[in-house]
DNA sequence: TATAAAAACTAATAAGTGTTAGTTTTGCAA
DNA sequence: TTGCAAAACTAACACTTATTAGTTTTTATA
């Protein structure tokens, strides 16, 4: 009958993934079935199965795109960057543009990881661990070189990692703020916070 | 054969919603089914509808029961204390302290709402959105008396409730940081970057 | 136009879901 | 010890779940 329409899309295993995205950000992963996931497609749910192996694997695939993308940001500034000011700035503007403009596919990876079958699960938690571990780095770096005040870098980063994941809340009822402004802001709030 | 055990539980009732809770947390309301609630409490699937009248009603009874207890804390603070900072620091250290002590049911007052059904849905979403407004208003009174820097209260007040809500990490693995600590550190942190 | 592959379909399976009905067991009060 | 209510049980229902097998339709190429 319908066809899966790949749209914008490159393949039509990737238009399937965002659709699914799109419906476990709403209704979480658990309480999405593929048939839903087939119908918001235009099709039976048994078609999906010629394009990915199981209803985890899309799962899979979402959350660890994500952590591949912020892992391999982090890479660049750190190579990249002088400051440790400049390098916690760019990650934090990083994470917030993440946020705003993959949104989907990032609120899947903070709200579902859960669902993760192990080994993926522990492979997903590790690498998440990693990555703050190393922004603790940046933040005591700031610390000795005098450009930080004397905070503990484990509640920074946590503090500063929470906060833009609060981000999906303005998400929904975009208020007369504009991204950028949002983005600055928050900026201010969270360094102003820690700089000396 | 076995017995649900109340424990310190006053009622039975409150050591079936404590469990359901503890699962929820950890599994997801949708993914809980009602045989492992009963499993963890030692007892069949159909004994627990001797004290509730459906699943969806234990995650009603979690969620409502939390923002009822920070909407009393908001009200008391309200009319009980005199500078504006003074205020807000009071409400997050009282989230903080919620976060950390009855962390089962926050946490899924927190990410499981999403399945509660209408009307229960939009009367939890209209509460948290007016406890955010009245967040704002302290806000935006602290500005205007000069105390403040002038943010736009509105990505104040959500950057300050998501990193709160972030202590759901540290809740984990507790680290080299005593709960005393962490608060000090986080109301520094947050309060810094917005006091002038 | 014939052919082969891609992609959809229908039907079915085995397991799991919340919940109800009806029954048995338990524990306390008379 | 009897009697009664509270609280557990077993069995079952009506549905939904992800997924597979087998078949038909569509599409593109030769």
């Amino acid at each position: 009958m319908a066809k899966i329409q790949s749209g914008k899309n490159a393949t039509k295993k990737e238009a399937i993934i965002q659709k699914a995205a799109f419906l476990f950000k709403i209704k979480g992963y658990s309480a999405t079935s593929m048939r839903e996931l087939a119908d918001a497609l235009g099709v039976e749910a048994p078609s999906l199965y010629n394009y990915i192996g199981s209803k985890s694997e899309l799962l899979q695939g979402i959350c660890s795109r994500v952590m591949g993308e912020f892992t391999a940001y982090l890479d660049a500034v750190e190579n990249n960057m002088e400051s440790d000011i400049s390098k916690i700035e760019a990650i934090l503007r990083f994470h917030i543009q993440k946020m705003l403009n993959n949104f989907d596919e990032v609120f899947v990876a903070n709200h579902e990881w859960k669902h993760l079958n192990e080994p993926l699960l522990s492979n997903f938690l590790n690498q998440r661990r990693t990555y703050e571990k190393r922004l603790m780095v940046l933040i005591e770096n700031g610390i000795e070189k005098n450009e930080l005040r004397a905070i503990n870098p484990y509640v920074a980063v946590l503090t500063i990692l929470s906060a833009v994941r609060g981000l999906e809340f303005w998400y929904g009822h975009k208020r007369n703020v504009t991204q950028q402004e949002l983005e600055n802001e928050m900026v201010k709030h969270l360094l102003n916070g820690i700089i000396k």
